[in-house]
RNA sequence: CCAUCCAUAGUAUAAUGGUAGUGCGAAGGAUUGCAAAUCCUAAGGUGUUGGUUCAAUUCCAACUGGGUGGUCCA
C-alpha cells in the first residue's frame, strides 16, 4: 500500500486518488530565464520518478507542470541577451525540455506558460475581488490573508507569528504585510490589459489558475521543491480554496534542495552547477542515479567526487545487466536443476515485492536501489559460480530476472541498454570485433601476449573493452561521455 | 527569534520496539598469462541526556549540531 508524506500535514498519509484509478498531478516548473541547474534537475527527476512509478502501479496519469514566461528577471534577462522577453522564455523553454531528455526524464502531458492563460487569470482575480478576498488598490490587487481563515495552515504558523518574524519591506498600499499580489500594474505598453489597468499576473496566480484550468478544482497531488513552501504553495492554497471553496491539492509533496558544501544551490547564491556543465563530465543516467541514492525530502551534497563514486557503484548494475544477457544468449545445456537453482529461484520472487515495499514508503529511491543491488549481487554469484551451466529450467528464470531487473530499473529511469545494439546500425562492426576477438583467442592459445594484449590496447583506444570471463571474451563499447 | 525537517561504520545511504542492510573506499583470499569483471571472507556504526517499555537505534522530551523556510527560488 502506498504512503506518500503529506506536506499539509506533515505526516506520511495512504494514499488515495481523488477520481478512482486515476492520478493528477502539478509540479510546479521554473522560470524560463536561464539554463537549468543540478537543483530543478532533481525535482523534474523525482517527480518523474514518482510519476513513472504511479503509472506502475496502474494509475492513469496526468502529469502537469509549468513554464514562467512572464517577470521582472525574463524581462532583465532579455535585455542582456538583447532579445525580446518573449524570444528568451522559449529559449530556455526549449533548453530545458533538451536537458531533461539527457537525463531520461518524461516530459509532462502538458506545459502550461503563463502568457497563454492570462484570460483565466484575470478571471479568477476578478472572482476574488467580488468573492471579498481581495482588493484593487492603485492598479495593483492584492490578496487579503485575513479574509482567509485557514492562511498558513500548509507551513504551519498563524498569521501573528509570520507577522512577528517577517523580513518583508513594508508596502504602504498593503492593508496587511503578508497580503500578496494577484496583479501588478506596469508601465503602459509592457503588460497585459485588465480591469485593474495594464499589469502583470502575480507569482503565485499562475499556479493556481492553469492547475484547476486543467486539472480541476480538487487534484490529487501538488509538488515542487520545499522552498516553494512558503510563501509560494501557501498563497496558491489560499488563493484556490477561496475561489473555489473546494480543497485544492490533496497531497503536497516537497523535495528537498541540491546543496554544495552544505549550502543550497541557487541562481541567487550563484553556487549552482548547470545540467549542462555537469552533462560534460558525467552521463544523465550517473546523475540520475547519484540523486536518487537519497531520499527525495532530504538535502542531498552535491559533488564530482559522489558522482564518480556514483558512477562506479551504477555500473555494477550494469555490469549484471550486461553478464546475464551474455549468458542468455549461451546453449542450453538441459542440466538437472540444483540446489543453488533453487535458492536463486526463491530469491527472484522477493526482489519485487522488496522494491514495491520500498518505493511504496514515500517513494523511497535509495531503498529500491538497495534491492537493485541486493539482486545483481545474487545474479553475479549465481551466474558466475563455477559450475553454472544452462539448463531449460533457469533459463526461464534468468529471462525473468532479466525482464525484472530491467522492469524495476526503469521505474527509476534507468535504462541498463547493451551497447553492441547500438552499433547494429552497421552489421559489420560487429562481425568485425568478433573476428578481432577470435585472432586474439589464437594469440593466447599459443601465449602469444604481445599480440593479444596488442589487439585488447587498439581495441581500447577505439572505445572497445574486452574482458576475459570465465566464458570466454566479452566486448563493449564504452561511451566516451563516461570516461 | 519562530516554523519545519534531519542526525546511522572512513564515506554515502537504507531498515527496524527484540539479530542494523546496501553501495563506494580500505584489508585478505579465489579467479586471470597480465588486466578487467565477478565471487568469497573478515573489519568497521545508531550525536548527548533523560523518559515510556520486559526490551529503545526505532516512540516521547530536552539538548547539541546541521538543512530549509520566514525575501526571488526547484
Amino acid at each position: 500500500m502506498l504512503k506518500v508524506y503529506n506536506t499539509l500535514n506533515n505526516k506520511k498519509e495512504k494514499f488515495e486518488t481523488v477520481e478512482s484509478g486515476k492520478v493528477k498531478m502539478y509540479v510546479c516548473g521554473l522560470t524560463v530565464q536561464n539554463y537549468s541547474h543540478i537543483g530543478h534537475i532533481r525535482s523534474a527527476i523525482n517527480y518523474d520518478v514518482i510519476r513513472r512509478y504511479l503509472e506502475y502501479l496502474g494509475y492513469d496519469v496526468d502529469y502537469i507542470s509549468n513554464f514562467t514566461d512572464i517577470n521582472e528577471k525574463i524581462v532583465k534577462r532579455a535585455e542582456e541577451e538583447d532579445m525580446s522577453p518573449e524570444k528568451l522564455a522559449n529559449k530556455y523553454a526549449n533548453a530545458f525540455l533538451e536537458d531533461i531528455r539527457a537525463f531520461n526524464i518524461k516530459a509532462a502531458d502538458k506545459y502550461l506558460r503563463v502568457s497563454e492563460n492570462i484570460d483565466e487569470i484575470i478571471e479568477m482575480v476578478s472572482t476574488l475581488i467580488g468573492k471579498g478576498y481581495a482588493y484593487e488598490m492603485n492598479g495593483d490587487v492584492y490578496f487579503s490573508v485575513e479574509s482567509f481563515d485557514d492562511y498558513g495552515k500548509l507551513s504551519g504558523r498563524s498569521i501573528e507569528d509570520m507577522q512577528a518574524g517577517a523580513r518583508i519591506a513594508v508596502n504602504e498600499d498593503k492593508k496587511n504585510p503578508l497580503d500578496f499580489a494577484l496583479w501588478k500594474k506596469v508601465d503602459e505598453g509592457e503588460g497585459w490589459e485588465s480591469p485593474w489597468g495594464e499589469g502583470w499576473p502575480g507569482w503565485h496566480i499562475e499556479c493556481s489558475a492553469m492547475s484547476m484550468k486543467r486539472l480541476g478544482p480538487s487534484f490529487d497531488i501538488h509538488g515542487g521543491g520545499v522552498d516553494l513552501i512558503f510563501p509560494h504553495h501557501e498563497n496558491e492554497i489560499a488563493q484556490s480554496e477561496a475561489y473555489s471553496g473546494k480543497q485544492f491539492a490533496k497531497y503536497w509533496l516537497h523535495n528537498g534542495t541540491v546543496n554544495l558544501s552544505g549550502e543550497k544551490m541557487s541562481k541567487s547564491l550563484g553556487n549552482f552547477f548547470t545540467s549542462r556543465e555537469v552533462l560534460k563530465e558525467f552521463s544523465g543516467q550517473v546523475v540520475r542515479y547519484f540523486l536518487l541514492t537519497r531520499h527525495y525530502r532530504s538535502p542531498i551534497d552535491f559533488s564530482y567526487e559522489k558522482l564518480e563514486e556514483a558512477k562506479t557503484s551504477l555500473d555494477r548494475l550494469i555490469n549484471t545487466r550486461r553478464q546475464l544477457a551474455e549468458v542468455l544468449s549461451y546453449d542450453i545445456k538441459s542440466a538437472e536443476v540444483s540446489e543453488d537453482d533453487e535458492r536463486f529461484f526463491a530469491k527472484i520472487s522477493e526482489v519485487q515485492s522488496d522494491f514495491k515495499d520500498a518505493l511504496d514508503d514515500d517513494f523511497n529511491t535509495a531503498g529500491g536501489i538497495g534491492v537493485l543491488h541486493d539482486f545483481a549481487g545474487c545474479i553475479n554469484s549465481y551466474i558466475n559460480r563455477n559450475d553454472f551451466s544452462l539448463n531449460e529450467k533457469n533459463f526461464s528464470i534468468l529471462e525473468e530476472a532479466e525482464e525484472i531487473f530491467l522492469e524495476l530499473a526503469e521505474i527509476l529511469g534507468l535504462e541498463f541498454s547493451i551497447d553492441k545494439s547500438e552499433i547494429k546500425s552497421s552489421d559489420l562492426a560487429p562481425q568485425l570485433i568478433d573476428l578481432l576477438i577470435n585472432l586474439r583467442e589464437d594469440a593466447r592459445k599459443n601465449k602469444d601476449w604481445d599480440k593479444a594484449d596488442l589487439i585488447r590496447d587498439k581495441l581500447m583506444e577505439m572505445g572497445i573493452e574486452v574482458k576475459d570471463t570465465p566464458r570466454g571474451a566479452e566486448w563493449q563499447i564504452i561511451k566516451k561521455e563516461e570516461n
